[in-house]
DNA sequence: TTGTAAGCGTTATCAG
DNA sequence: CTGATAACGCTTACAA
């Protein structure tokens, strides 16, 4: 049905092993050869099959992206970042859900089908308490994380605690000593940035001796919605905040809209600051602390892509890559009134 | 190093055929039999190996979804409602995006890395023209399409020169009678949607026969740039429409920014409306004829499931699902001034 | 219902 | 530098 090593090799007038050593690069051939075995290759239209190359040599040439989620923004952008760098190295690249349900299935435990199946495998901010974690890192493959921390692998993150505290300190600096944090959701099951997020705003918050109302937290699950229903509950207590640091820009716009039905302006009436610089923010006038997004993908695929590659990755203890961050003032920030 | 069906064969007593066939849930198998042997398989902790699989087979339990971008709302959207049909079937899906360019790399035609490698292919909005669209259509394999239509392929879409018409028959009745289109480029580089929208639009324009003034269209590129620049160039020309129909929310977006940023607000001074329904869209208050892309993905996958599973997949001549739009209306329009 | 054995298309070892 | 050839781990007629 296709054309083989095989065919390639009679019609060149070499060995199979030949052929597969030029092809793929291999030192120990002549020029001449190879240049002869490339062009025949190419003349049948050959493609090399990788179900037999794989079985042969044991490695797959892919990797598996394991992400919660695959449309939200950041990890959408995660997502296309890893891509182009496996994309460039010849690495196929498998998208691998482990939300909670899919179209109300439950969720497919990913350990089996990782196992056999790819090179290496690339976390994009599964909480350290999730079930799928451990088996997955007791794989021993390589392994990159975005946004987490976990012994022996690559990680990449920004400084989420100094982000939370550039944010929260710009609230200060404005003025405000009634401070509220609009969080993803309860301490048991977090995103390690958001724990990062939570202790940086706790901080400055001591540091300053501001207000510790436990009444000044509010969760809004990383989305819109629950952004807007944080601040709705926010401005329905005895005593609101005059600023709020949401730990994420989506969360904020959900919070500005809420000031807004409650017919109060951003910024003058309430100031709100998030964390991302998603593409939105400008159009929402949010203040934020940028994170670069994309980078953070590229960057943990390069990592993952050096494991894979390197001899025997020299993985020492807790590799931890920080990215950058910038404080981005716009509109929906301003002094306490 | 890893178990292989010898292993599971010889603990369970019986041969690696009857292994294969009795994990395979194929029939034949004496329930008995088929029991012990999944018990040796589970105790022994024995995962299949994907690429002996394969080889023998020639199925690769795997499909590809070629997309031009990833991190992009309608894109990421699709791609999860593909995955989430794709894992519940057990096959993985592998991600290959075909844009332009990639880190200032060249793009790497994907036609080379879908042969023997995938079962099935899923384009997402590949533009009719697209270099890279010919030789994968002619792969001749399984396929499913959304956003475009091509001979022998299943495709899943909205009626888009509908849903112009029903948008641009909106402003229409609002009394606007100097209407702009805000569409991603020039004609000869358009996505399918991109087409049938603009010739929506025109029939209504003709219907009525309302101003048809070159200067009344802009490209915006589908991004929130490029809609305010074309916005820009829009209320700098001497006479500038009253409404606009952007071919996308996120043209709109940044069209409604550009009104704002020239001191004008949509829906009193310039009506505004989109297709899409984004999710930041009622945030904007837009105007937007929606469209379901999650389904969009999740219809597409279980069509190209269906290719693959089927016995000799009796494709009709052109296949077309079209999923339906809804007109939702805010506050970007409003009545003619 | 179950077993035997011939592939599937490469890679890699070992000679030459 | 090149060629035989034995794996690689599974599927699938074909037999039994």
């Amino acid at each position: 049905m296709g054309i083989t090593i095989k065919d390639v090799a009679s019609a060149a007038g070499v060995s199979t092993a030949t052929v597969s050593r030029a092809l793929r690069g291999l030192p120990n051939v002549e020029e001449a050869t190879r240049e002869r075995v490339k062009e025949v290759a190419s003349g049948l239209d050959y493609v090399i099959s990788p179900s037999a190359s794989r079985l042969a040599s044991g490695r797959t040439g892919s990797i598996a992206v394991i992400t919660p989620y695959i449309s939200r923004w950041f990890f959408s952008e995660v997502i296309a970042g890893a891509e182009s760098v496996m994309q460039q190295a010849g690495i196929d690249l498998l998208l691998m859900n482990v939300g909670n349900y899919q179209n109300g299935h439950a969720r497919i435990p990913p350990t089996p089908r990782l196992r056999r199946r790819v090179d290496g495998i690339l976390i994009v901010s599964l909480p350290p308490q999730d079930p799928d974690l451990e088996p997955i890192l007791s794989l021993e493959m390589p392994t990159a994380m975005i946004g987490g921390v976990a012994p022996g692998v690559d990680c990449v993150a920004i400084d989420d605690l100094a982000a939370a505290r550039t944010a929260t300190e710009h609230l200060y600096f404005l003025g405000h000593r009634r401070i509220a944090v609009l969080s993803g959701g309860p301490s048991e099951a977090r995103f390690t940035a958001e724990s990062q997020r939570e202790r940086g705003f706790r901080s400055v918050i001591a540091e300053h001796s501001l207000v510790e109302d436990p009444m000044l937290e509010v969760f809004g699950h990383f989305t819109m919605e629950g952004g807007e229903h944080g601040m709705d509950a926010l401005l329905g207590r005895p005593n609101p905040p005059t600023a709020v640091f949401a730990m994420s820009d989506e969360m904020a716009f959900g919070a500005i809209r809420s000031l807004r039905n409650h017919g109060l302006e951003p910024g003058r009436d309430v100031s709100i600051i998030g964390i991302d610089n998603h593409p939105m923010s400008s159009y929402m006038g949010l203040t934020t602390v940028s994170q670069p997004v994309t980078e953070l993908g590229v960057k943990a695929g390069e990592l993952l892509l050096r494991q894979m590659q390197g001899p025997i990755a020299p993985i020492s203890a807790d590799r931890l890559t920080e990215l950058p961050t910038e404080l981005i003032v716009r509109t929906s920030t301003g002094p306490k009134a």
